[in-house]
DNA sequence: ACGACCCATTAAGAGCCCTTATGCATAGGA
DNA sequence: TCCTATGCATAAGGGCTCTTAATGGGTCGT
């Protein structure tokens, strides 16, 4: 049951000029020509079947039909100006964004608070779900990924590179004189020493990894959690550096390496390529970027 | 202050699409294609600068803001198209028609009623003023004008021409005899001398018009009034012979001789080329051109 | 009477929108 | 599990509407 509606560009030019009752000012007001408006109320004169104007010397009047439809056309387009006004701003009412979890506890948690306080406008929900989110199919703004960056039809930045180096608290380097070198290490609990991460960096540090054999599993599933048993001096973890940059500023936590483990992934900001403009994802980006950046070396 | 309205076509085939849960049923409602729809959507939704749909398998379904838009979308459009609507059938209710006075209370004013009952649906106006309407100044639909047919922008079919002859009632021939032959009619009293038609019909009749000098000036101004001194039996009018067609039959007039006068010019029923096929205008023009056609030979 | 203003009309060109054709993904059935 | 049907996305190309630009007519104000 179509309704057979009409040209509504006509329409919309046939509005303008009933509300100014002139065609070079409905011209004006579009930013299109009065040739274009009389054009297009000619059109919509023939598709009506009558006049809606008639052309007296310096201006044009609505006749009786125009005069009944003006009104029920200007109404009609108010409610759809409003409606998709709103429609407009309310797209940028809500970000929500879908990350994994580890970056979500371990950095967004303790930065997310500077986003909201520079952008008040702007409401943030997370999803924290494992899966790989398909901004097709679900409401979901932006992204934060670990991967290699190449995902079609989505723009990726680079956050930063997932490298790794054991971590602990002073207190507990101090309890055996200081960690001087990577093999002091073994001196200590390791906390989950079937992580691939530990192998690996010890390898780097040329260290033999036989002793990692055979200790008991500490898994945590975790690294928030690893790093808290960390701070409470229960052993050393590896953990993702920038992650734990401010636990180090603040002497929670230290570094006894520069050495860095680097499995080749890393943490990226992705979102649709066609969205890139989109405020409050424009909003994000800009803050995050920098702050990401700003953020320990 | 330009609302900036969003994309129109992009707004029905939205309005469609929502309605439907289904871009393929609301491309087959639309009459075009999947693609189209498929196209139009993304149109809508970058400027909205956010997803309207969500892509689920075998269906879409309205994002938030979607669903928001998508009822004010949908009453917008339903007060263009009842407006539309209306302004469609309000169109057809009234046929005002600007016609010369001489035919109006000669012919239409005898005839329209057939007209009425045929088309008991469209009100008639009819509008005698004496100025040469203009169709783009005022609201007339159709007009019946004398003159030679050639008006541009305009659509003319002759109605018939202007032949005149005289006429007199049948107690006013008896009176002298019957009227035998052109000359005759010089013996009773001529309704308005002075009026060219007479001198030119006798010409054609080859009768010498001498007489007509000095006669006393009897013009009434408007064959109408005429005609009713001739079938009073005041005189010998010389007429229109198609208006009085119905008088002759009746017998209150007689047409004494075939012999026609002809000046040229002739009455017209004309409208805008624009608005050929307007309802009101159609029905108007299939009911005149036969009525005149059978009216008399 | 002349200039300013406004609308109508025309021809030519640009840009949008639609169509066709194809690909991808999912769901349902055998 | 494979196969088919269904539904949406995408790319390329062409038709067609609409715009632009230029011109003319008509009226009002000076």
């Amino acid at each position: 049951m179509s309704q057979q509606l009409p040209p509504l560009t006509a329409l919309r030019v046939f509005e303008a000029a009933a509300r100014h009752g002139s065609f070079t000012k409905a011209a004006t007001e579009l930013g299109m020509t009065q040739a274009a408006v009389s054009y297009q109320i000619k059109l919509l004169e023939e598709r009506v079947g009558t006049p809606l104007f008639l052309r007296k010397p310096r201006q044009v009047v609505l006749t009786e039909t125009g005069s009944r439809l003006a009104p029920a056309v200007g109404d009609a387009f108010n409610i759809l100006g409003e409606a998709y006004a709103a429609a407009r701003a309310g797209s940028g009412g809500t970000l929500c964004i879908s990350t994994v979890l580890t970056f979500a506890s371990n950095w967004l948690a303790r930065h997310i608070g500077s986003f909201q306080m520079r952008h008040p406008a702007i409401a943030v929900r997370l999803d924290t779900s494992s899966h790989m989110v398909d901004f097709a199919r679900e409401e979901v703004d932006i992204g934060i990924r670990s991967g290699d960056g190449a995902w079609p039809g989505l723009v990726s930045h680079l956050l930063f590179r997932a490298q790794y180096t054991p971590m602990l608290s002073p207190r507990l380097a101090d309890s055996i004189g200081g960690v001087k070198e990577p093999a002091d290490l073994l001196k200590l609990r390791i906390l989950d020493p079937t992580d691939v991460w530990w192998k690996r960096w010890f390898e780097l540090a040329n260290v033999p990894t036989d002793s990692l054999e055979g200790r008991p599993d500490t898994s945590m599933g975790s690294q928030a959690y690893e790093a808290n048993a960390a701070m409470a001096g229960q052993g050393v973890a590896i953990l993702t550096r920038k992650f734990f940059t401010n636990e180090i500023a603040e002497g929670r936590l230290i570094q006894p390496f520069d050495l860095l483990g680097d499995d080749g992934h890393a943490y990226w900001l992705v979102y649709p390529e066609a969205r890139r403009n989109v405020p409050k994802i424009r909003a994000f980006r800009e803050w995050i970027l920098p702050e990401i950046a700003d953020f320990g070396g």
